[in-house]
DNA sequence: TTTTAGCACTCAAGGTTGTTGAGTGCTAAC
DNA sequence: GTTAGCACTCAACAACCTTGAGTGCTAAAA
């Protein structure tokens, strides 16, 4: 609501500062008392009081009932991830388990975002989230097929992005490798470069002309490639660790978790609002309670970085948990992972001698 | 625990059922006052409470505590499942629903499964796995090869089941098509057919010297190769509908649900369950309770059945929801689509046009 | 002017107690 | 074999009290 916190003096600093750290910790309203334990705040009792009484009427903090302690609110949390969080510091360990994703070698963006998400879902007890949204260059650019069985074929198809999908189509008819050969060349010649809307009746007609017999394939394969063109909201949502999140008491009342539950499944709508946001933001992107547009999420945070390879986004990683986060540990591993991916997938193109020359 | 209830005289089986379904449906102990309203009983509550006194004597039913009403035991539904329940019929909009799926015409395994899991659980409104297990042939019959890009290519291999999986590779040297299809050819003559423990390091290096330059890459292949080989626990594991099951006061223990979660997601223990399962039973399997081995299942019942094609298993689905679980749906719901989607494996294979001549 | 001690006040959480009502088992009559 | 009647049990609920953490305010101390 107000501005950036440039009004609060160091010692509302501090004191807003060690409450939140204390309510995450305890997940507990922070009292007075409480906080005198804190030997860098050496006031009395009476004195916090009076600092949180200000730091309420500010809007940082919130009562959840007259006289119990107080707790941060969104702007709170808000204020102290943009000026008053220290970056956490990985331990050995944690460092270790991510350099065994980086190990892996997977080249496939969907095998590595899946390791990704089990990753961060492990290291920062939350659930995590992998992200693959829709190819944006809305055409393909490369098709290859794979004769698999006389019935049977593979269809690759390549877009502008270095996406790559597959498609098994199957055949009443039987296929010859070289109908095959023929196939995949009219579709490179005829088909490659259009927009779903580019691609005709006509255009489909020619190709069955010029194709001849089994007409049968051809409709199938457009068919396929329109769909895969076109594919509703696209994109492709992991997710890991749900169950982390029941071990949170803001996650102990069934109905609410539900809901949320029900939002990720649906994938469609996580999908939106990742995509929607920031498009040149480059760093941890964090949505705190209602940041988050939707109405499921408002007691809940989202902390998600967008992964790049060759200046286009193919992906992002998140986590998702409670407002009442770690997030500085969270913000950290989020960073830390998706620039690890991006790191590899950036070299396993150009130079995968970049990470270690042994595997195991 | 006692045998197959032949012992129950008519008027018992009756009452058993009226319980059973009785319970299913409101979800608490049902007494003997409550059953006296059902018109097919025209007993008095004393008879019936004799009646239920009896049953629970011989295990079919449990007093949650003194002077409760009646829960069904495991054997209660156990003995329910085998002999008193009657199929559901689908109405007209579920069975539409599912037409809807045949009509897809998904050809991979896959993505078949992925919309049966989504159907299933929107048709009963619990949660939906759908399996596809490890192949079991452990060796791959067939490889074939996709330049996608200077430095990128596709392996495609192929197992005896038909099963197909893909991996990306890259090298740091530039590929050529001629460099792969001599690669093909050479996987194809020596790995081929060959399970993982017979490919032995000697044989490597022959392919390696057979092939001259760029031993990079082979290596990278048959580490892949091995790999998918050897993939701990192999097969793969779909859910949908979870948030479902938080509809069932069984599941408002947060603890407990969090550990039903946990096996979900970890996969490996459901695959297990499921595969070691008896294989050549073919209709719908169901586990109740404590049937199920694993210790934090014995709340829940799991319901599913082996999708054969080609008179082998390829996958399976199922239901998962509390013990207290409409048998008769969920069973004829799991039945009904498992068929379906062997219907369409098999004859997707070789005879396409069983299916609505029609799309859309 | 700022900080602190003291005090009255508030209110959730948790314990105790009593009431209610659904359901049972047993017995005696039908 | 069936039923009505009765005493008994026990979870669920509500009413009540107690406790204690925490507050705001005020007046005195620094």
């Amino acid at each position: 609501m107000q501005g950036g916190g440039s009004e609060l003096n160091e010692r509302k600093k501090l004191i807003l500062k060690a409450i939140i750290e204390a309510h995450v910790k305890e997940g507990e309203p922070v009292g007075s008392k409480y906080l005198t334990q804190n030997k860098q705040i050496a006031l009395s009792s009476a004195t916090i009081r009076n600092e949180m009484a200000e730091l309420e009427s500010l809007g940082y903090l919130e009562q959840p009932y007259t006289s119990a302690g107080r707790v941060p609110s969104e702007s709170g949390y808000r204020f102290y991830v943009n000026s008053l969080m220290q970056k956490y510091r990985m331990s050995q360990n944690e460092l270790a388990r991510m350099n065994a994703l980086a190990k892996s070698r997977l080249a496939e963006i969907d095998r590595l975002l899946e390791s990704a998400t089990r990753l961060a879902a492990g290291l920062t007890n939350y659930t995590s989230i992998a992200i693959k949204p829709k190819q944006s260059t809305g055409v393909i650019t490369k098709f290859k097929t794979v004769l698999l069985d006389k019935h049977l074929f593979m269809l690759v198809m390549i877009d502008g992005t270095g996406n790559i999908k597959t498609r098994q189509i199957t055949s009443d008819e039987e296929i010859s490798e070289e109908t095959l050969s023929r196939l995949e060349e009219e579709l490179n010649l005829k088909i490659a470069n259009k927009r779903v809307d580019e691609i005709t009746v006509s255009l489909v007609m020619e190709i069955e002309r010029n194709f001849g017999a089994g007409e049968g394939i051809v409709s199938s394969v457009i068919k396929t490639v329109c769909e895969t063109l076109g594919e509703p909201e696209g994109g492709d949502l992991k997710m890991a660790g749900v169950n982390h999140l029941l071990e949170y008491p803001e996650f102990s009342d069934a109905r609410e978790f539900k809901e949320l539950l029900g939002v990720l499944e649906e994938k469609r709508d996580i999908l939106k609002l990742v995509s929607d946001s920031d498009l040149d933001e480059d760093g941890p992107q964090v949505l705190i309670g209602s940041e988050n547009v939707l109405e499921e999420m408002k007691n809940s945070t989202m902390v998600f970085q967008k992964i790049k390879s060759g200046g286009k986004v193919v992906g992002a990683i998140g986590i998702i948990g409670p407002r009442r986060m770690d997030y500085s540990k969270v913000i950290s591993t989020v960073e830390y992972i998706a620039q690890n991916i991006s790191l590899m997938l950036n070299s396993s193109l150009s130079l995968p001698e970049a990470f270690g020359e042994d595997e195991n």
